[in-house]
DNA sequence: TTCCAGGCAATAC
DNA sequence: GTATTGCATGGA
């Protein structure tokens, strides 16, 4: 049986920590990423976001579903330059909000999404959502459900991707590719720290970005030395 | 030109 | 309950 933890371990030596989740207007940033915000941030770790960060961070998931996150950073300059990116912006300006997220696809969608969304995080009043409110949001599935528990609320839950996926089974970690069955599998393998999974969703998805986009998918040295173990 | 990207909801079987 | 389809831009 292969140890989870050495997979991560081994994943952050040979790319280092991944300053997620981006943030654009994040102060004393130290970027280190390509792309058109750099917004990295330079901790180790999870940092604590203000209100208008955590809120950035819940559009942002929105916005990079099925979509090149480059593209996302593009949708979410335009509304922080047109001054958009709060919730009661999003709701009042619904057809500026859809041009102004053109660049990251599916917006005729994903502004209603963005709308219901914005109605639900004021209905929260600060509050930490619940991850089945969050699921009967239309537009939120689980993993951009996940994504916003654990990026933007620090609540530990595993984050299950199409990139997750592909490396679990190509590694032969798990037969399924069932979202709940994979999130079990990482969630009850590893200590429920929400710093480490942060961390790791990262790593996994810059790993797959380099290795798992392609086929075929081959199999890279360091993980050839896992499976040995 | 074709393929892919940090999915989701609606519909079909 | 599982499989398929439409949604859309931009870069490789």
């Amino acid at each position: 049986m292969i140890n989870i933890l050495s997979i991560y371990d081994e994943l952050l030596k040979k790319y280092g920590y991944q300053g997620w989740w981006p943030i654009i207007n994040y102060k004393g940033v130290n970027p280190t990423k390509t792309g058109s915000i750099k917004g990295y941030h330079p901790k180790k770790y999870a940092f604590l976001k203000n209100d208008s960060q955590r809120f950035q961070i819940c559009i942002g998931a929105i916005l990079t579903q099925n979509t090149n996150w480059v593209n996302v950073e593009k949708s979410l300059l335009n509304l922080y330059n047109n001054n958009l990116l709060s919730p009661k912006k999003i709701i009042d300006n619904a057809e500026k909000v859809k041009e102004l997220i053109k660049p990251s696809g599916y917006f005729n969608l994903k502004s209603k999404y963005l709308a219901n969304f914005s109605r639900f995080y004021l209905s929260l009043n600060g509050k930490i959502p619940f991850r089945d409110e969050l699921l009967k949001v239309k537009g939120i599935g689980k993993e951009t459900a996940d994504s916003i528990l654990l990026y933007a609320y620090n609540v530990p839950v595993f984050v299950i991707d199409a990139y997750t996926k592909r490396l679990v089974n190509h590694l032969g970690l798990i037969d399924s590719n069932d979202y709940e069955t994979l999130r079990t599998f990482f969630e009850s393998n590893l200590t429920n720290d929400y710093k480490l999974f942060q961390e790791f969703h990262a790593l996994i998805v810059e790993h797959a970005k380099n290795n798992y986009s392609k086929k075929p998918y081959g199999i890279s040295d360091f993980l050839k030395k896992i499976k040995k173990n």
